[in-house]
DNA sequence: ACCTGAACACCGTTCAAGT
DNA sequence: ACCTGAACACCGTTCAAGT
């Protein structure tokens, strides 16, 4: 490393806890697995890698804030007026697309709680939008932790797939579920039919099928 | 379940495939998430750490091996001859309990594709399964990825979670979905039964209950 | 043929030193 | 008060050298 100040633009703003942010989202989002490293997050900011501790504890911490911020936005292009299960179906795809618009981070939504401002507007949607639906407290209870969970995961995942083939593009088209195996199997070797179906699955249609699937069952609940 | 393991003393046989996957796992169970480097692997093998690199061609090789050998093992404990629901929800809970006893293994579940024998039995499994339900062709094709991304990212992120605190064990008997921020929210003041009820959740709950609503959903299909 | 071990290019993180 | 940069203890991986 040269010392400081050549050639480049510089950054060099004060240093802030959401400047720092909009650096990590930046470099969230391209497809690289090691993108986000503390020295990239430096080199973006134009400062020393290490410049990040002033303002987050550890990587974690910085992560979770990424995500939080992630949530908030999602949340606040949900139309507020919308029927119910048109909230939660808009909460549940912007969540799905930021996610996987952010795979470096998005890998991480799956298991993580980040207790920030984000996560509690998320929250609030969520129960608001089952309670008006007509479920009672004990069903919201039971629904609530499955969609988020549902909703997470399945956006982490494919997040992870993302990054993973870097390489195939063609491959990381396709479902992740849709194992090469499947495809040229001698396995089913009458069902073509299936064959050329499963092959034109995306990833979102997955998505899209299963949290319709958990909505009938929501709306079933509240007519019993 | 191999019943190759001596204790404590020396593995030291000679290096093969086979043991490098036992051994592999055998560190895979703990909570350590860096606990199955090729170093700590090498450590348990009696061998120097790329020695590995003699079977597999690199972690990423040898993680798969090591799912592939989990899927194999919790397909041979389905059994074959009960009926189609019952097959289903024993594949899933014993996929969902070896991944989540092999978190460091488990973590990577969700997006991986192995292409080996286990992953091959497994697609078989599932497929025969729907089939004997009465899906046709074109439903199977629905429903399978949607079960198969259900489960694999469900378990994927109580891996993760499992992996995630070792620090609060309390924290990791609750369900991933519960945040603290739910459980001391001001947020929903009258709904005490609420938070009673998403505190006592448990990460195998949710599971179990989504993954019968998808159950349901096929059941249902076939009824059309 | 198979294993070894030094070496390389990375990580996240700490901390004494600078300004 | 805030930032710097060397240093530490790790990674996965490569490759010339050993047996």
């Amino acid at each position: 490393m040269p010392s400081t100040s050549e050639g480049r633009s510089r950054p060099r703003t004060t240093l802030g806890s959401e400047s720092i942010i909009d650096a990590a989202l930046r470099l969230a989002r391209q497809p690289d697995p090691a993108g986000m490293s503390f020295r990239a997050l430096g080199r973006e900011l134009g400062a020393d890698p290490t410049a990040v501790y002033r303002h987050f504890r550890d990587r974690n911490e910085l992560v979770e804030a990424a995500l939080d911020r992630l949530m908030f936005d999602v949340v606040a292009a949900v139309p507020a007026d919308a029927p119910w299960r048109d909230r939660l179906r808009a909460v549940a795809s912007g969540y799905l697309d930021a996610v996987v618009a952010h795979p470096v981070v998005g890998v991480e939504a799956a298991h993580r709680t980040t207790g920030g401002p984000g996560e509690r507007a998320m929250l609030e949607l969520l129960l608001a939008a089952l309670t008006d639906a007509g479920l009672s407290p004990a069903q919201v209870a039971r629904y609530y932790p499955l969609l988020a969970g549902y909703a997470a995961s399945m956006a982490a995942a494919q997040a992870a797939h993302r990054l993973q083939d870097d390489r195939g593009l063609e491959a990381s088209e396709r479902a992740w579920v849709t194992t090469q195996t499947l495809l040229d199997a001698e396995l089913y070797p009458t069902a073509v039919a299936l064959r050329d179906q499963v092959s034109r699955l995306r990833d979102a249609d997955v998505f899209r099928s299963g949290l319709e699937l958990l909505l009938d069952a929501v709306e079933a609940a509240t007519e019993t």
